[in-house]
DNA sequence: ATAGGGTTAG
């Protein structure tokens, strides 16, 4: 308690320590100067001053510094902890929460919500489980801040039944907590769950905030639940302030439920936007297919906005690619690096074999794979690759993609049929029976597709041959009808996109009845003339539905979206906005 | 005098 002899004294040095920011020389000097007045055990001082090491990101001088304090109180200890895990130091946080325990420092609440989230950007599901049992020794199982950092920390070791079970066991549960569990169901892909807790959520009285919203909207994006994604934006519109991070998510749920317009017209309400938002509707274009309208709106970045970073990059490669703009793209691939300094990773790779290979471009392709400086081609690029090949019916290119691929994820039961297709059209049938035993060996099977269709607010799907929807027998006579009107106006099924181990009968009955096509057939007896038909599909849309709906588009007269694994198709009038280009 | 749990783009 020396300093409270000596106020003055003290009150100068934490001014300089506050002049000194974050910056690492003052730190070091004011630290000079508290060594030499002799005030080396003024823990406030101490703890300001490690916590802006901490924060200047000069880690190893943090570390020298703790282990120069004589006796670093609990303050200290959860100061720092939290600070460390705020700037990314997880390891650091850890280091010195083992520290706490061996300097026998007491507990708070701060520190162990830090360390709990240290694990929680870990992903170390092991270690955050002790720390769990130490909380819950200590008598501190029932805090709420603690109990809502580990529902969060488990939802992020994809330990949703622990998370769910901390939350369910919470005397009382906290806006945090619930934001947490919704948000945890939905970065872990169970957005339908997500919803449902959101409902849940509304309907106990708890008052929801725009963290929630965000969550939600994502959920929304996810299963293309565009009526939940509208009463949540009209919900905003009267009750929220519409910061830069809402606005993101509402952009992306419309962009991810093909409304492009709606997307649109929430980018222009803003009055300030940022690399994020810009970032944004470069993509919403582009995953739609809208190529040309990406490009305009990165132009207008370029010359109003932020600069663009690496991940606006990837936007502009996958617009390009997806909408078959190939001067366009290379001419973005050699500015990035150039003009803005950005070093391409795997990702700009991928859309950029992605890009060169749709467009025919093979040896390109190839020669940007072998020219990578410095990045190990991983599986994307090969998948990439080989679909090119696939689709461009290039044989050797295939079978070398195919290789390459199957070396380095020989597990994956996504590259199986790609895979043996390509073996197939090289006429190697040793391999395709090589990879049909290892499918079966492995038990693995081929990703079910299956395809979703909101009608009346309510969501329904369809599975390839369905028939457990009770107007089954309806439905399929209306698809039947539906396809001799297309075949008289010029349709032909493609049969060769299905797997080629199927009869010939087996292949047009797969064809026919594919979950897309089911679906489209139910919304379109379901739903009024002139709305929209919106369908969502789990994996890519094959080749024959997707000539199939362009021709539906032609003899029913209705505009049909449907998004698949990889972008959105637009029909209307027997074209669609990928060009069939996808 | 010392810090402050959850959310944001491909």
């Amino acid at each position: 308690m020396v300093y409270r002899n000596a106020p003055q004294q003290h009150l100068s040095l934490y001014q300089f320590l506050l002049l000194a920011g974050r910056r690492i020389k003052p730190l070091q000097q004011v630290h000079a100067q508290i060594i030499l007045s002799g005030k080396t055990s003024s823990l406030p001082l101490l703890t300001k001053l490690i916590t802006s090491a901490c924060a200047a990101e000069a880690i190893i001088y943090t570390r020298q510094l703790l282990f120069s304090i004589p006796n670093p109180d609990s303050f200290l200890f959860s100061s720092l902890i939290k600070t460390s895990t705020k700037h990314n130091y997880p390891v650091d946080s850890l280091i010195f929460y083992r520290h706490m325990l061996v300097c026998n420092a007491e507990w708070s609440n701060h520190a162990f919500t830090a360390v709990i989230k240290a694990c929680a950007n870990l992903s170390a599901l092991g270690l955050g489980r002790i720390i769990h049992c130490h909380v819950i020794v200590s008598g501190y199982g029932v805090d709420l801040f603690v109990q809502a950092a580990l529902v969060s920390f488990y939802s992020k070791c994809n330990e949703l039944g622990v998370a769910q079970k901390v939350f369910d066991e919470m005397p009382q549960r906290t806006l945090v907590a619930w934001n947490s569990m919704i948000s945890g169901y939905e970065q872990n892909g169970l957005a339908d769950k997500a919803i449902t807790l959101f409902y849940k959520m509304r309907d106990s009285g708890v008052e929801f905030d725009s963290v929630t919203l965000v969550s939600v909207l994502s959920a929304c994006s996810q299963l293309g639940d565009l009526s939940l994604g509208c009463w949540i934006h009209e919900y905003i519109r009267s009750n929220l302030h519409v910061n830069t991070t809402i606005a993101t998510s509402l952009i992306n749920m419309y962009g991810r439920c093909g409304d492009v317009i709606k997307a649109r017209e929430v980018f222009n309400s803003l009055n300030q936007q940022n690399v994020v938002t810009w970032t944004s509707m470069i993509s919403t274009y582009g995953m739609n297919g809208y190529g040309k309208k990406a490009m305009e709106i990165f132009h207008l970045m370029k010359l109003h906005g932020p600069p663009p970073n690496s991940i606006t990059f990837i936007a502009v490669l996958s617009a390009c690619a997806h909408g078959g703009l190939v001067s366009e793209g290379q001419l973005a691939y050699t500015s990035m690096i150039q003009d803005y300094k950005l070093v391409p990773k795997m990702e700009h790779h991928v859309s950029m074999v992605d890009m060169l290979g749709r467009a025919g471009l093979l040896n390109k392709a190839y020669q940007h794979i072998q020219d990578m400086n410095h990045v190990k081609p991983g599986a994307a690029i090969w998948t990439a690759m080989l679909g090119a090949c696939k689709m461009h019916k290039n044989v050797n290119l295939g079978v070398i993609a195919a290789d390459n691929l199957l070396a380095i994820e020989p597990q994956h039961p996504g590259h199986y049929v790609l895979i043996s297709n390509i073996y197939a059209m090289a006429g190697q049938m040793d391999r395709v029976e090589m990879i049909r035993n290892v499918m079966i060996r492995k038990g693995l099977k081929k990703q079910v597709g299956y395809a979703t269709i909101e009608v009346d607010h309510k969501t329904y799907l369809f599975t390839m041959g369905d028939k457990s929807h009770p107007e089954t027998v309806a439905i399929y006579r209306y698809l039947d009808e539906l396809m001799e009107r297309c075949r008289e106006v010029g349709y032909t099924p493609a049969s060769e996109s299905v797997m080629h181990e199927l009869e010939e009968e087996e292949r047009v009955y797969a064809l026919r009845y594919h979950s897309e096509k089911i679906a489209l057939a139910f919304g379109l007896l379901k739903t009024g003339h002139g709305s929209i038909i919106r369908i969502v599909k789990n994996l890519r849309v094959c080749e024959d539905c997707h000539i199939a709906i362009k021709f539906i588009s032609v003899v029913t007269k209705r505009k049909i979206v449907v998004r698949d694994k990889l972008r959105f198709h637009h029909f209307e009038n027997g074209i669609c906005s990928c060009l069939d280009y996808w």
